[in-house]
DNA sequence: GCAATTTATATTGCGCACAACTAAATTGTG
DNA sequence: CACAATTTAGTTGTGCGCAATATAAATTGC
């Protein structure tokens, strides 16, 4: 080999506009999926996975909103997509599995038999208290300062308005 | 349906530590799916998917670093995996389908014969000026200032080093 | 009142991600 | 040298994501 002669134009690395490490695009793939990878324990204790446990994020919600024993958790496919901006072709088959899990319900809406309304279950409400001192638990033991965390937090969120027009 | 006594611990939605506009994980989530949803006209105009990119990046880099005609942007998959922090498994079938596309070269390494050494084409590397230009195209027309880029993206790394000890 | 359109979900097909496992080559060690 | 341990890819199986399409119920227009 011979290890000279560079190409003119790519010479210096840092001039590079497309070298990986430079890439916005490539940090948000590579942390969202190290931070999935972290809740793995997490998720392997509960038996869930990580949409899966999103879903249960919205519902949870809900569930604490509303007026005990009325079902205020029931939530229709397409709303929990827009939370979630995620689309039928994803959900449906997730939220069967979670169904076949005993996590929750669907069933056809009454008034309107085209949308499927899902249901917070007993199973799925048990398992908030787990996921809630998992959470608390990393919080402490996180090597980010509580600013560092806030501030990418609403970056994220800036870029995500920013790239709204492109949403599904 | 009653329709008031709201659940104790819960009722204010600003305390729900589990609440899902709250989580940064989440926010990754959905900004890392929202980046990738921007690509898809380059994507699709260059018939590539975005992880598929993300490996071009890598041999386009290695491509403008080393010498003309030598064959600089061989690297073997485990080394493209670690950049990219993705493993065997997810690039295997990508890099075949890639190199169907005749976009790379894949052969045993002629030293150790458990590497497989993949290898840029002239073809692939015609797909970079495009790419460039979109990137370049994309970076004048964004709505976030150049220093909120910045930011996030120094933001996404330090996170990812706090999770490292995680990667896989 | 009913055809045309819109809305809401479900289905299909492809390509990741990643865990778990297998196979083959290489290295280290007595 | 023999051979166990390690390294490197590949294989298999499950579950997303999302585009494209299908289906069916509700709404609108005339």
């Amino acid at each position: 080999m011979s290890g000279s002669a560079e190409r003119p134009g790519l010479a210096c690395d840092g001039a590079n506009p497309l070298a990986l490490e430079r890439q916005l695009c490539f940090a948000l793939y590579a942390a969202s999926r190290a931070m999935t990878r972290a809740y793995q324990p997490m998720l392997q204790a509960l038996d869930i996975t990580y949409p899966q446990y999103l879903v249960l994020l919205v519902l949870w919600e809900r569930d604490g909103t509303v007026a005990a024993g009325d079902d205020g958790a029931a939530i229709s496919v397409g709303a929990l997509g827009r939370q979630l901006m995620l689309d039928s072709g994803t959900l449906t088959p997730l939220l069967k599995r979670m169904e076949i899990r005993g996590l929750l319900d669907r069933r056809r809406g009454t008034e309107d038999e085209r949308v499927t309304v899902v249901t917070l279950t007993d199973a799925g409400r048990a398992l908030r208290p787990q996921a809630l001192a998992w959470v608390e638990k990393q919080r402490d033991s996180t090597k980010l300062t509580h600013r560092d965390v806030k501030e990418l937090h609403a970056g994220l969120w800036k870029l995500l308005e920013a790239l709204g027009g492109d949403l599904p």
